[in-house]
Parts: structure tokens; C-alpha cells; sequence
RNA sequence: GUGGAUGUAGCUCAGUUGGUUAGAGCGCCGGAUUGUGAUUCCGGAGGUCGCCGGUUCAAGCCCGGUCUUCCACCCCA
């Protein structure tokens, strides 16, 4: 019995159309990336999972795709468990997970690409600046613009501790919006600040509760918040203290001098606000991007520790974040190199493409491949065409010959559904002639030429 | 992972309180005499109504399970 084919949760069929203009983003991409110095590099999909386990905080953990071990995986569990299941005793689901696999999909670009540095240290180069677009797996639950396997296209510099670096970030971000021509907002904090809101509230253990709860700020109010607050633990005392945060609106220089009075004396936040002030000093007149401070960005990945980004779309009903990174000190420590600090952005491909494409962005002329398809009048007369092919090819034309002779319409039909724009026909007559009649397709009219002047009506 | 909605021809959807051969538009295929697409006219093919099970004399319609897609939460690109 034929089986109903289907994609996997959460994973997509790209057409023909839709790799056009994915491939226009991921040019962009890549092309702004090479013009600030990134080199590419590739990691393979899958990664040791003790690589990947702990990197990501304890939500990150649950949303990593395990790869069963091939073979009898049974055979991998520990006799221990083993002895438990048969006894019908709970075993935690990661410890089983565990036993039962030994890698996993990459969840990230990130996280791979510190394991490749620490295990290449001795053959780089640093500050060493790499650029990666291949696609991450999450076992999350789909939504609209989330999806279960997509394309994250990475810029990482490690190496180098210089906010040049978090500058050019910025940069380059402005760079990549403006050739997609999209309008955006850049939101940038320090997680240094955040910190030392945590501090100042007596509570600093409880950064991360924080963190997540203030994040939510714009999303569910400050009174939400609060409350999310209280039921994480956090002390009344310790929130009113953090209120100052909610009242941090208007221009970066605005809400310079209410941190400076608020948090000034803090050590911590006066490095964070520091380097907010020279990125924001630096960065200089942007094209497409407006940067902004928002004191409730807060990002979950557990390895940032210095600056972190975050960009929206102004346009479009895109709800998720396009593209986000941040400076991380410490990432390659936990594979045993220290003192390397790094800082990357990454950009998704895949919401970026349903932002272009529900604003009408993608340009026109990326459906047509094919400018010239000669239609097929029989085995002489294709013989014909094959050399004229050959010509239109070497000149750089991207031209076909239709391979079967089969009547004139469906022929036509071909070019019209391919968006092919011009159609040569050479039958009896023609070549009898020594010309060539061409049809353009847009607007049904027909000329005869001679062949050497077929390159210069359709180019 | 939690809660909620959805699923009928390739696509977008109709389908009345369960009752004979399940419909439309678009698309597809064929035709309207010679070598012409997109337009027009005529004709045709295509569905075990997501899947499995149950209730019933009878189920696309009711019930349970399962999968998909979507929405909210969580989190994120």
C-alpha cells in the first residue's frame, strides 16, 4: 500500500522559487560577511551531545535533537537503568536520553564552532573571524516563523576582546538590512547591566529569574512582571529596588544619566555602560538600522556575557527577533581553553524570508534563470539550435533548447511557466533562410532575424 | 513540555438536524484544420473526506486515539 509522503514536523520542501530567493538572502548574506573579513567554515549537523548539553540553559537542553546510536541502542544502556526499567521505576528522561544516544543536532552555529576553535587552536590565527550558514535543528513545537530545522548565517570573531568588534557588528548588520532593503531596529544591552541590577537588588543569585521576567517587559507590563517576579522567589524589597528599570525610556544620552545616577557606583555596570557608550558613540550614522538600548533585552542563551544584540523588523507581523548574538568570555572554556573571548551575531535566514516576502522585497527579476528557450522542431533543426546554444552559453546567456519535439503550445506554455522571457523558432523555413524568429514573450511580438543578431535582441 | 483550534480533488474552500452515485473555483489533460504561451469557447480526468478504532440499520458529519498545520504559553532565529 502507497504510504501518504510527508515532510517531518516542523521541516519544509523548498521549490525552485523559493531556493531563488533564499539564495538571494543567503548571497546578501555572505557577500557582507567576506567584505568585513569573515572566512567560511563548516561543521558537521551532528555534534557529540556532551558538546552540546549544558550550553544552553536548562530549556536549551530539553530542545535538542538526540541521534539514537545506531546499532542495538539497548545495548548502550547501563545495567543499572536497565535494572530499573525492569523494575518499572521512574529514570529521569535525560539519563535515559543519554544512555541511548551519544550525539546530537547541532542546535546552534555557536556552540560548534568553539569546540572547532579549541580543537583547532594550534593551526589559527587569531582574532579569528569566521562566517557559517547551515541549517540547526530544535525539537520545539512550530509557529509561525519558527520551524523545527532552519538556516542560521553566522558571523563570529574570538580572540579578540576590542569592542571594534561589537561596533562592526553593527555595522555589518546595518550593511546586510540595507542590501535586503528591510527597515530595522537594533536592540542592544550588556548583560553586565543586568548584573548589577541583580546585585543592587540583594539578589544577585537570582540574575537569571530576573533576566527572563524583565525581558517580558513589553510583551505583559510591568505589573506581570512583578508578579512573575514574587513567584520566583524574589523579595518585594528586591523589586522595588529594580523599579527604576521600567522608567528608562527616551534617547540613549536619556537613559546614560539615569543608569549613571541609578547604578553608577555599581563596578559592574559602570564597565557594561561603558561600552554601551563607545558602541553607541562609534557606530556613526546608520542606513537602514536604528539602534536602540533596551534594558529589558535579556536573551536566554546562558554563555553571553557582554554585550548583546538583538534585531526586529519594522515591518511585517514577524514576531520573533531576525537575527541576534552577543559577546561571549568564556564559551571555549568549557572545552578547555581560557581566555578567549568572542563575539558573533546570527542572522535567520528563514524569518528573513518571511519578512521579504510578506513586504513584497524580493526583487522581481530572481524567478527568471533561463532568458532563451529555442523551441523543438525535429532532429535536423535541434542540431541547429545546438550550435547557437552553444554560442548563447559561451557569451554568458543562460539559454535551453526544449528536448522533445512535441507541438508548438506545450512548447510555449514551458516558456511561459518558466518565465522564460524570449523564444527562438527555427523550423523548415528559417533554416532554409539562415534566420531565426524570435518571440518575446512579454509582449507577443514576433521578429525574424538573422543569427547573429539573436544576442543582441535578447540580452 | 502545557492549553486550544484545524485537516474534504494538485491548490483555495462548500458540504444543511448523521441518510443513496461528495461539489465549486483555480490548476491539470484533451479539443476549437497548417508552426505559437498568458486571454476566450467546448470536453475530460482526478477524492477509500489526514490516519486507526468505536457508536449506528446508516458517518465527511457523533465519540476516542494518533499524526499534521496553526494559535497562546514556554522559549527562540
Amino acid at each position: 500500500m502507497a504510504q501518504k509522503p510527508s515532510t517531518p514536523k516542523g521541516t519544509r520542501d523548498f521549490s525552485p522559487q523559493e531556493m531563488l530567493r533564499r539564495k538571494y538572502i543567503f548571497n546578501t548574506i555572505e557577500t557582507v560577511f567576506r567584505k568585513y573579513g569573515f572566512l567560511p567554515l563548516e561543521t558537521p549537523a551532528m555534534e557529540n551531545l556532551s558538546t552540546l548539553t549544558g550550553k544552553y540553559g536548562e530549556e536549551g537542553d530539553r530542545l535538542i535533537f538526540k541521534v539514537l546510536n545506531s546499532g542495538d541502542a539497548w545495548k548502550s544502556v547501563s545495567s543499572e537503568v536497565k535494572a530499573m526499567l525492569v523494575k518499572g521505576e521512574e529514570v529521569h528522561p535525560g539519563k535515559l536520553a543519554a544512555e541511548l544516544s551519544d550525539k546530537a543536532l547541532r542546535y546552534d552555529l555557536t556552540v560548534p564552532f568553539a569546540r572547532y576553535v579549541v580543537q583547532h587552536q594550534n593551526e589559527l590565527t587569531f582574532p579569528f573571524k569566521r562566517y557559517q550558514v547551515q541549517p540547526v535543528w530544535r525539537a520545539d513545537r512550530p509557529q509561525k516563523g519558527r520551524y523545527r530545522e532552519f538556516y542560521q548565517c553566522d558571523a563570529d570573531v574570538i580572540g579578540s576582546k576590542s569592542l571594534l568588534n561589537e561596533i562592526e557588528l553593527v555595522q555589518l548588520i546595518d550593511d546586510i538590512f540595507t542590501a535586503l532593503d528591510m527597515k530595522v531596529t537594533v536592540k542592544i544591552n550588556d548583560r553586565k547591566v543586568l548584573s548589577a541590577i541583580a546585585e543592587i537588588s540583594g539578589q544577585p543569585e537570582k540574575v537569571v529569574d530576573m533576566v527572563t521576567a524583565i525581558d517580558k517587559l513589553d510583551k505583559i507590563g510591568q505589573e506581570k512582571v512583578e508578579e512573575e517576579m514574587r513567584a520566583k522567589g524574589i523579595t518585594d524589597t528586591a523589586i522595588s529596588t529594580i523599579a527604576p528599570l521600567f522608567r528608562l525610556s527616551g534617547t540613549w544620552p536619556e537613559q546614560k544619566n539615569k543608569l549613571d545616577d541609578w547604578l553608577g557606583n555599581v563596578p559592574v555596570a559602570q564597565e557594561g555602560l561603558k561600552s554601551l557608550s563607545t558602541i553607541f558613540d562609534a557606530v556613526g550614522n546608520l542606513k537602514s538600522a536604528t539602534l536602540e538600548f533596551d534594558p529589558t533585552l535579556a536573551r536566554g542563551l546562558d554563555y553571553y556575557t557582554g554585550a548583546i544584540f538583538e534585531v526586529k523588523a519594522n515591518e511585517g507581523t514577524m514576531p520573533g527577533s531576525i537575527c541576534g548574538g552577543g559577546r561571549y568570555d568564556d564559551l571555549t572554556g568549557i572545552f578547555g581553553l581560557k581566555d578567549m573571548s568572542g563575539v558573533g551575531i546570527s542572522f535567520g535566514a528563514d524569518r528573513i524570508y518571511d519578512v521579504l516576502l510578506e513586504t513584497e522585497k524580493f526583487p522581481a527579476e530572481l524567478g527568471q534563470s533561463t532568458r532563451l528557450l529555442f523551441a523543438n522542431f525535429g532532429e535536423s533543426e535541434a542540431m541547429h539550435c545546438f550550435k547557437l546554444l552553444r554560442q548563447l552559453r559561451d557569451a554568458g546567456i543562460a539559454a535551453e533548447l526544449y528536448p522533445d519535439q512535441v507541438k508548438m503550445a506545450k512548447q510555449f506554455k514551458y516558456a511561459d511557466d518558466k518565465g522564460i522571457p524570449f523564444v527562438a523558432i527555427i523550423g523548415e523555413n528559417e533554416l532554409k533562410q539562415g534566420i531565426v524568429t524570435v518571440k518575446d514573450m512579454k509582449n507577443g511580438e514576433q521578429k525574424a532575424v538573422k543569427a547573429e543578431e539573436l544576442l543582441s535582441i535578447i540580452s
